[in-house]
DNA sequence: AAATGTTAGGTTATAATATAACAAATTGGC
DNA sequence: GCCAATTTGTTATATTATAACCTAACATTT
């Protein structure tokens, strides 16, 4: 059985990828749709943003303040979760809240629901969109009556390369 | 469009529902299921299980901690946490990430994973299960080369008795 | 350029949530 | 009763997040 709706698969690459790529075209489109919308990518945010696509694993705001603080930028707290505040309204990153932590958005731009696969290993992440899932929740609300404005779904478990080791190694 | 497969909805109780007799059918199913798999039940489990049925919203730990206070039971964070720990891991309450806050779990025994509609007006929450969402989850993870532990699905909104109040009131 | 309004960022302090580490007490099995 | 294991108490502190107020930057109008 396999899902036919997923319309985005953001992630789980392969180790052997070019991070670099991923953040320098992380923080094009970043630059594209605050341009197009008229949203303020100041130094700041555009910093943690970066620091956050730099991050293989979702990150949490003191780490991301610590980056700051050795990259030279004396910030404090509110700095980062301002810039957070600002990057979650705008869709580019995503808050995982049973991590107390933030990655970077696959799919940035319009403001949508999240749906993650997270490696408790690796701590890697997928996200994916998928229509099946949100007409299915759509379906169970009406049922329930209830007026759905936002869904998000964290399933936890091990990606195929972690789980591969666990079965070799123990 | 309705869901068919919703296998357990456990809330949207109207308020006219008695809820002293919701606490204590919990109570019952609790001390049961302890019974049955040799856990203990001890007194602080007890009240704070109790406790977080009483409420009829989320809970958070301090607000039961400050409820424990009130009813003369000096206790310290750890106290909470640790029956926290317990109830949750027997799958008699559930922790909503998005809230930092605990309820009673509407089907309560087996381990298994949440799924729940959480009014932002109200704070009022139910939990339902539905194999269909299992279902989609497990050919998604197929797709993705990814092994399932445990899933957790918050979806936010308002319920049918406040989004009537908001289309009236304003 | 000066005045004004608006948004963003700096700073200080503190709130809210959660856990580590170790001591004491309780429980259940012998 | 005694032991071993589990639970709870206690102290301290870690981690995450925000309130409140002030200053800087910038944009617009004058």
């Amino acid at each position: 059985m396999t899902s036919q709706t997923a319309s985005v698969i953001s992630r789980f690459l392969p180790s052997t990828h070019d991070h670099r790529l991923c953040i320098e075209t992380a923080m094009e489109r970043a630059v594209a749709i605050c341009d197009l919308r008229g949203l303020r990518l100041t130094p700041i945010r555009r910093r943690v943003l970066e620091l956050i696509w730099r991050s293989h694993a979702p990150i949490g705001a003191y780490a991301i303040l610590e980056q700051l603080t050795r990259d030279g930028h004396k910030a404090m707290p509110p700095t980062v979760y301002r810039a957070l505040e600002f990057l979650s309204s705008a869709s580019l990153v995503h808050r995982l809240d049973s991590l107390n932590a933030y990655i970077g958005c696959g799919d940035p731009g319009e403001a949508h629901s999240g749906q993650f696969f997270i490696c408790h290993k690796c701590e890697s992440v997928a996200e994916i969109h998928d229509t099946a899932t949100t007409g299915l929740f759509a379906g169970q609300a009406e049922t329930l009556g209830f007026h759905i404005e936002g869904s998000h779904i964290e399933i936890s478990g091990l990606c195929n390369r972690c789980e591969k080791k666990e079965s070799l190694g123990g």
